[in-house]
DNA sequence: TTTACTTATAGTCAAAATGACCATATATTA
DNA sequence: TAATATATGGTCATTTTGACTATAAGTAAA
């Protein structure tokens, strides 16, 4: 969120705008907050603010997003830069945008000082935004599109432990696809990426699923010997 | 190329980088240049400038590549920003790193007038850069290194018409890696996304081979009807 | 003018992966 | 006990891959 007039230690003209996923009951989420104050107060807007002069732009973008909706130490990754001369209206102001991935269910929301509301939307039932807010948006969509079937990202929208069909509805939602849930299955199974917990799902009507986790440092391992991840 | 004293009319602190990969002979080069002016003077580094009040981003990495080196239309676009705090010597600047491919043969370097100097150098054998130059082009060589396997961008560092055993060696070069002639062909073959331009390469002293175009418009047309570029 | 050398291009074949299915197991709720 | 929902495992024809082999078409050297 880019309030209209920053403190005196920032970087004037730079702000960071963080796309922000989540996943729950097989829906894609984006988390916007909005504005309480200046000439944007009471739209929707992504999440933001402005890089001081002593932080870097990723301990920034970590700080805003902690402040502004109580979330922390999540999967974050800068996308792009969007530097229209005229998408900001007062000034001329680039900004980084972010893209964050987190699992909906472990975080209560916390609106932030500037920010009168925090909520999460359907990817696909998102409002107007501010600004460039919804091109940025949408960038941000795209490139995760791509780049979870290239990289083992998705696991970041899920609960430490989960059952292979949770993963499936992961994929299909962020891919706007079906798949085959036996294939899919079959696919995982080759990959090894993923630890059996030995542990069955709870509190479900049918028959209990058998829990997965995924561990960056068996990736990192397999990757070292050439494994690639494809999907 | 950051000079010391920028003019009026930029934001200040943002400053381009272009980290641009060309190839030639089977090798992957990159483009730098010698400062002419300010402290760094005399030392080499990624071509680059700040971006002036009126213009786009892209639109300023579009300019500053094309009056540091003369190279224009291209395949450009961003990377990512480098931002930590000291990353430059006397004030905080933010840097959008770009990254570019070209055909190195199609263009003669035209040193801009603050650079002394612009050369090609082996990716694998580049000298000491300007504050954080370094690390940005170990990250443009590592986004390389996985795009290229998964989008057909390639074909930017050849001529509009090459052989294939010119794009095999690219991918080697790139890959740092030994592919199967024979299977290389068969899996291009059955993309379909290059056209034999029913000629054959000239001055070569052995069997000439056919020449072949890849054409933006059939990849954008296959990738609708649900292609995936993977090599 | 024959031979060596270089690269082009085509093909083989077993192994692995994929896509579209089917079958059975295990749990809950009516 | 039956209906149901999901889990889990398996089949099989087809496609793709990886590792090779073979032949063709040129240039250059003997």
């Amino acid at each position: 969120m880019e309030s209209i007039n920053p403190p005196e230690s920032i970087i004037e003209a730079l702000s960071i705008d963080c796309v922000i996923f989540g996943f729950k009951d097989g829906r894609l989420d984006i988390l916007l907050v909005k504005h309480a104050e200046g000439i944007s107060a009471g739209k929707w807007a992504l999440p933001g603010g402005w890089i001081t002069y002593g932080e870097s732009v990723d301990e920034a973008a970590k700080r805003l997003l902690k402040s502004l909706t109580g979330i922390s130490d999540i999967y974050l990754e800068q996308l792009k830069a969007f530097g229209e001369p005229n998408r900001f209206p007062t000034k001329r102001v680039v900004t980084l945008a972010f893209y964050a991935l987190v699992n909906e269910e472990s975080y209560s929301l916390i609106p932030g000082f500037t920010a009168s509301d925090a909520q999460w939307f359907n990817v696909h039932d998102v409002p107007q935004l501010i600004y460039d807010h919804n091109q940025i948006l949408d960038f941000g969509y795209k490139h995760l599109k791509h780049k979870v079937r290239h990289e083992p990202i998705g696991f970041n929208l899920l609960p430490a432990k989960f059952t292979l069909l949770q993963l499936q509805e992961l994929y299909e939602a962020i891919l706007e696809t079906k798949l085959d849930k036996s294939n899919f299955r079959r696919k995982l199974a080759k990959m090894k990426l993923l630890i059996n917990c030995k542990e069955k799902q709870k509190d479900v009507s049918h028959r209990a699923a058998a829990l997965y986790k995924f561990d960056k440092r068996i990736y990192v391992t397999l990757r070292k010997s050439g494994m690639v991840f494809e999907l």
